[in-house]
DNA sequence: ATTATATGCTGAAACGTTTTAGATCGCCGT
DNA sequence: ACGGCGATCTAAAACGTTTCAGCATATAAT
């Protein structure tokens, strides 16, 4: 049994599939139609329980009520808490989400954006990779609106939504000062070009330089992202035992698993061998022994007003272009070590 | 600048719009479109980079190469894991992945369905957490291709790929009263007849009553799905101070983390005061302290298998209705205690 | 009696594909 | 001279909407 179309309803009633189209879509007062008539349309809308072809739509309107979402991983908590929160703002403006993996590839990345516009979603959020500032100019050039989540492109204007990357890490970093640590470590994932990556680094540096620190760079590793697990160890093991640091700042939260994964099969004890903070917080940081120290971010904010402003764009071509940025927060937690123990370190 | 279309490569060359379609379809051989034209129609095609619309292609097929991808949260891990692994099988063949998320309510579920169908999707992922037998009757005589995930309805025979739920259960409460631990509880979320807790509990109460163990009620608690730190503390305390369990067996990964937490504001040792094991394995649990032990589910194999069967499915609506019950690990880890402790425990 | 105005509706085209039935043409065999 | 045939290609309809221009009819104004 094939599903009731707008001609079905409008033979049925005897009036034109134009005048259906119209009661449909609200626009029965505004275009005249007899109340009555109206609704008789409803009223057979509800028993032949008829849906309008979304297809049919897109392809008259040009629209399609598809956003499109890239990040780099779906099953990296940071992102899917991000997608959860688009997506319940999304299904309330009467849109649907379709969510693809970069993997931080910028190859990957630029298909995934041809695909999706080929698809002809109506906008996109993305966390984007680019390095090369005209691949983010061809797509504003494209036409089609977007919002950046958590990284931007330096001297290319458009929409993005993050968080107070600089601030965070110089206030994680001061704060490590006033343990009383001074060979604070750093670690970073590639790609090395993220705004998202360099901002957090100039905080840990700023921070060290302006309370009278020197910057070591045998001090800042980096790690590349599709290879954090093997990576990781040799770091480690240079950073404390060659370098023998006092504190490892993990730039992400997969740098912080990882690293505390490593810590733990190395034997090296959190915050008694090694203290460590984290930037991103997740849920267990919260309650897993150490507690980890850590500056989260306002992850439901950054993607509810990544849609909003999207939204906007969508029905405004010519709004102006928004950049926001959200503070984060310091958790002082465990793992960075206690006054008490910095007494200990010091003096002992 | 408009997008260039079919008929705009037909004018062009000078042919008809149905020799491009054929050509573009590959079917140009096939239909006996002479090789030299074929080649003038793939040369204008990347001259002009052409890109079918898929509006007009969905009007015309009846179908959208899209799948819908129903889940109870897309920021639980155990979803978006899923998710990634569909989504990657899911691009491999051509297909996008639209998700929404049922928080577990029937009601929502059902309207995320109608929505989807009504988008026109191909087939449908989900991981239902319908009660009613009638309702994925409904969905399977809606005729749309379709696999449950992680839960399956008893009494209807549908696609379904989940992991060997009551195995786990039975073989991680064996393994605690081989610890020597007797005093069990066990902690599932609702709604409480999903088939997944069902049979966890089931394997709990079997693995007891096989070992000359009696089940007793008060050591099993329900815990809302909606509102699982509100009712944590309260079992907890009960389980604990009251009827001093031993060990304590969470049915599922958010669960043992909201536990984790709030046993930690308890001031409650694991596995000191009340040893724990979960059915999930989540990435921290390897490396909290202490590390936990678990059950872990093949959730990569989960989203793929899925993945294959529904795309079977579509493009054999006739093909059987197959239905995959995967095995899962145990990771014996540090909560549940050590052979050690538990002497101390029987002992002391 | 004519013209203007408002009310309520319709016809037809358009969006960009795919498919089916058949057209055209040159050539072969008789 | 003619039917048949293979090789190439086309015309037109169909998918389900939305929109634009305009047609009736009735009522009111002149």
């Amino acid at each position: 049994m094939k599903k009731t179309s707008l001609k079905d309803i409008a033979k049925h009633l005897g009036v034109s599939p134009a005048l259906v189209s119209m009661v449909i879509n609200h626009r029965g007062d505004e275009k005249g139609i007899n109340s009555e008539t109206q609704k008789k349309v409803w009223d057979l809308v509800k028993k032949l329980n008829y849906k309008p072809n979304y297809a049919a739509r897109s392809l008259r309107l040009g629209n399609s009520k598809i956003i499109g979402l890239i990040i780099a991983d779906i099953s990296n908590v940071f992102y899917s808490v991000i997608a959860k929160s688009i997506e319940d703002k999304a299904s309330e403006n009467g849109y649907s989400i379709i969510f693809m993996s970069s993997e931080e590839d910028p190859k990957k990345e630029d298909e995934i954006i041809k695909m999706l516009i080929d698809r002809g979603v109506d906008g996109l959020i993305l966390s984007t990779c680019f390095s090369d500032r005209d691949q983010i100019r061809k797509l504003r050039d494209s036409n089609i609106p977007f919002v950046l989540i958590d990284r931007y492109v330096p001297g290319v204007k458009t929409n993005y939504v993050l968080a107070e990357n600089y601030q965070g890490a110089f206030d994680m970093t001061r704060h490590l000062l006033s343990l009383g640590y001074t060979k604070i470590a750093l670690l970073y994932v590639t790609p090395s070009h993220l705004t998202t990556m360099k901002h957090r680094i100039l905080g840990y540096q700023d921070a060290l330089r302006k309370n009278g620190h020197p910057v070591k760079n045998k001090l800042i590793k980096e790690i590349p992202y599709d290879n954090i697990r093997k990576n990781m160890e040799t770091a480690l093991k240079d950073l404390i035992l060659t370098e023998k640091v006092q504190s490892i700042f993990f730039l992400n939260n997969k740098l912080t698993i990882a690293g505390l994964e490593t810590l733990k099969r190395l034997n090296i004890r959190v915050p008694q061998d090694v203290s460590i903070v984290s930037f991103d917080d997740i849920e267990l940081f919260k309650f897993s022994y150490p507690t980890i120290t850590s500056v989260s971010q306002p992850k439901e904010e950054i993607g509810k007003l990544a849609f909003e402003i999207l939204l906007n764009q969508i029905n405004d071509r010519n709004a102006d272009k928004q950049q926001i940025t959200l503070p984060v927060k310091l958790n002082i937690r465990e793992s960075c070590g206690s006054s008490m123990q910095n007494l200990f370190r010091v003096w002992g």
